[in-house]
DNA sequence: CCAACCGCGGTCATTACATCA
DNA sequence: TCTGATGTAATGACCGCGGTT
């Protein structure tokens, strides 16, 4: 990403800086080109180190700068500065640990990185908040996809009705058959068939011998169309569907439905 | 109630990189 | 093949708002 130059290191960006900053980093015990840290040789240019150790007065003059306004003394707009790969590689881990900073934190971190406490804040915020941009896309796409899976689902069941009913009035002789009615497993939400006589439902089989299949049917929520049954049953017709959860994985089931 | 602080959403500005004529 | 214009994604920075202390 950063490449060629560094934008950190070029004096111009002191321009921008506050001159605060620059007064303290003047004064710094640390010598620029120390590098004690892995972290630090990259970027003393850029220093913001000196700064009161305690957090209220360094929190303090942080917001009263970094709040304001984004013009600096010359009225020119804001610089944006380019965090080397190390910095926000240290950013990252940091992040990784714990994606919110305490002002102690804060104050380590942009100590560790020759960063201004504001700019760590900022780049946590950032953060965060592209984090959960990218959740929000991966989350979007996933109930797309269960959106269009619902959708399937549905343009199949509406094909079976029609073609149920199609069958039912080309042949209403199997109308007088007891109707069948499906009750749901209330721990595993699963539907097993009964026949009643006094079930109301209009419902009605494919086959004559189908009768006795949907009484030892059960129906799968997420492989209807792998269940060998489902085509040839003909369950369910005015009967309650069984609810479809598409964030519900659950594949087995533990016990077998009788009528 | 008020002020300071903090996180978040939205936005802008800048930079790096890719593409194309 | 090189080069400049243009588009786009990434990202640093800021503002304003609402919640908390």
């Amino acid at each position: 990403m950063s490449r060629g130059f560094d934008v950190n290191r070029f004096p111009a960006v002191m321009v921008h800086e506050d001159q605060a900053d620059q007064d303290v980093a003047a004064l710094s015990s640390s010598p620029p080109n120390s590098a004690t840290s892995s972290f630090q040789m990259d970027f003393c240019m850029y220093s913001s180190k000196g700064r009161s150790e305690s957090h209220n007065e360094a929190d303090q003059a942080e917001r009263a700068s970094s709040r304001a306004s984004d013009e600096d003394e010359n009225g020119s707009a804001r610089k944006k500065l380019r965090l080397s790969k190390d910095q926000s590689a240290f950013l990252e881990e940091s992040f990784k640990e714990h994606n919110t900073l305490t002002p102690k934190q804060k104050l380590a971190l942009a100590k560790e990185l020759n960063l201004r406490p504001r700019q760590v804040e900022v780049w946590f915020q950032n953060r965060r908040a592209r984090t959960k941009l990218k959740q929000t896309e991966v989350d979007c796409e996933y109930l797309k996809r269960c959106c269009e899976t619902l959708t399937e689902e549905n343009r199949r069941l509406h094909k079976e009705l029609q073609e149920l009913r199609a069958l039912k009035t080309s042949n209403p002789f199997y109308m007088q058959l007891p109707a069948t009615t499906l009750t749901m497993c209330p721990s595993c939400e699963r539907v097993a068939t009964t026949s009643t006589s006094t079930a109301a439902a209009t419902t009605t089989t494919a086959t004559p011998t189908a009768t006795a299949a949907t009484t030892t049917t059960t129906t799968n929520n997420q492989n209807n169309t792998a269940d060998p049954t489902s085509k040839t049953t003909g369950l369910s017709l005015g009967s309650t569907r069984p609810r479809f959860y598409p964030f519900s994985h659950t594949q087995t089931h533990p016990h077998q439905h009788t009528a």
